[in-house]
DNA sequence: AAATTGAAGTTAAACGTTTTCCTAAAAATG
DNA sequence: CATTTTTAGGAAAACGTTTAACTTCAATTT
């Protein structure tokens, strides 16, 4: 590696023959030149291929100027939302994204957020993490906001109330005349709980049945494998809810290639509203939870905390039903 | 806000009664220690929550574990892939990932990477950059390596060969017996002239027409609003190719949606095989271009560079055609 | 014309680490 | 027991910036 060394305000300083704090006012913008100056400085800048080294300019400022943000699953298309939302906005307003992947991995979370705390004026966690975790971000220096937590008080939640999210659901299916539910969750999701509340919530007073099963993993694989043991029961649900877009999909195909009707034998619907939902057959029933517009708001309050204007702990969102031909069955 | 400062190696050093230059070796495990010494550090530190200051370390050992990657869309499943496979890697080998997203906007590129450039001991740029931006990377002082660029001789390029892909999906279509090719491409790639060679290459001598049409965005939404165009022309194509997954299954949905039959009276063949092309109907063809795999080549090449073992500069992955039944057609 | 103000530049400290020498004491050697 | 070697720990410089405080010198005011 021919590693040359980047030129540091020091050789522009020395090239243009100005002192290197006349250099630094010059590439921040903070002060008149003269003429001549201001030429030797274009010209030293230009010819040495200068710029900024961000890490010293962050030392003795305390300001990055980047935003961290850690998602769960960037595969996850929901949380690709996220991530485009809070970009726009943080770009918009002169801060950098920087995304960590967790890969699903709550143990790994600690490391990584200590990595990216330094590196950044602001943290958003787009994940349940453990409570020692999330005491250390709240003592930390710098704001930080969840994604999908409940509301707590002394830090910024956003997003949508899985109660709600899980309600709405259910009672437009109870309202189409479904009579059997199953819903296939992921319970290591915290979140899990709360949908099951919700869909509790309706559809006990309405007095239909729940089957409850369980995803080992987020994805379209796990809802293909999951499918099978839900629909060889014999008292098969009429309707099947996914813990997200992706396990539905991939409960509706395998239920159709095990030559199963959808919506006829059986319905199915999901929860996040990715984009692909629409162009699957049939299009997928789910509820949109406002993926890029969480990312935008959380984006916007955090920039407003880092700049000092005080802000609400806790916004949420509200979720939308999507209704498509998964569920639109004709009952007689 | 209540911004308590983070404490830093002073604090832990003051309350624990050694000098910082001690504290500094015990958090790198550089040296062995007095009983006595370890018990003060070990208390000081986790009375204070310290961590270190992963900025001011850069500074001084020139050196961040970190590595960055730059995408052109994470919305797109092609790249969220990428990630994946750069990910695990950089976190196996000790190195943090940190990911932005350019949103298609070629323009904005050379601020981001300014940005990226010296909190990172290597770059990945996933996308093709204007050539004074190349030239700036490439006399960086650090590795910089690219994906789905054409091979150069003076920086690291991962990623399947254009050309091999589109030939090699216009060769299975040709043997299926189709007469009509259509390409809806993406032009403002620049690998798109690229994959049109490779068309061309296999349609010519097979003496098949081709007809070439363009997309304004690699989307679903912009494969929806293309496809009209191609299939109300009188000599309509009997097989069409999208630029990528995406665009293939944006346009096969709109055609469904239209009245044709897939594939009987139209089929469609995309490009990346993302996952979820599995899932639409029917299962999307489709070349795999080894989206994950790239990432974990770049990645553990770009380390090896760093760590100062030479490499190769070019690899150039095996593209595998995926065949499903978008392209099934039986011919009479 | 003397005094005041303002503009253009400079000096030096600071940010939180690592690391190269040093020193002093302890341990090993003869 | 005197000498040498090893070990544990410390002092200070360095990394590339910003910024507060200061100096000149020219322009304005009285």
């Amino acid at each position: 590696m021919n590693r040359r060394r980047r030129p540091t305000i020091r050789d522009v300083a020395e090239k243009a023959g100005v002192s290197i704090a006349t250099v630094s006012k010059y590439v921040n913008g903070q002060q008149s030149f003269s003429q001549a100056v201001e030429d030797k400085l274009r010209d030293a800048i230009d010819a040495l291929g200068y710029s900024q080294n961000a890490l010293a300019r962050a030392m003795v400022t305390g300001r990055t100027t980047a935003i961290g943000l850690a998602v769960m699953d960037l595969a996850n298309p929901h949380y690709s939302n996220v991530v485009k939302g809070a970009n726009r906005v943080a770009l918009a307003n002169g801060y950098n994204l920087f995304v960590v992947d967790m890969e699903e991995s709550i143990a790994a979370v600690r490391p990584l957020l200590e990595a990216l705390a330094p590196r950044t004026d602001g943290l958003i966690v787009s994940a349940r993490i453990p409570n020692d975790v999330t005491d250390w971000l709240a003592e930390l220096d710098k704001p930080v906001a969840f994604l999908g937590q409940p509301e707590r008080d002394d830090v910024l939640t956003v997003g949508t109330d899985s109660v709600q999210v899980a309600a709405l659901l259910a009672q437009y299916l109870v309202r189409q005349g479904f009579k059997r539910f199953g819903y296939v969750g992921y319970s290591r999701a915290s979140s899990n709980a709360d949908r099951l509340r919700g869909l509790r919530r309706v559809l006990e007073p309405a007095g239909v049945e729940l089957l409850v099963f369980d995803v080992d993993e987020p994805t379209n694989e796990a809802g293909e494998r999951a499918v099978a043991r839900v629909l060889l029961r014999p008292d098969r649900p009429d309707v099947i809810i996914g813990w997200n877009d992706l396990v539905a999909i991939g409960m509706m195909n395998e239920a159709r290639s095990l030559g199963f009707k959808v919506p006829d034998d059986v319905a199915f619907a999901g929860i996040d509203n990715i984009p692909i939902s629409r162009y699957v057959t049939p299009p997928l029933t789910t509820v949109d939870v406002c993926s890029q517009a969480t990312g935008e708001v959380v984006m916007k309050k955090i920039i407003a905390m880092i700049e000092d204007k005080p802000q609400p702990t806790g916004l949420t969102l509200e979720p939308a039903l999507i209704i498509r031909e998964s569920t639109q069955r004709q009952f007689t």
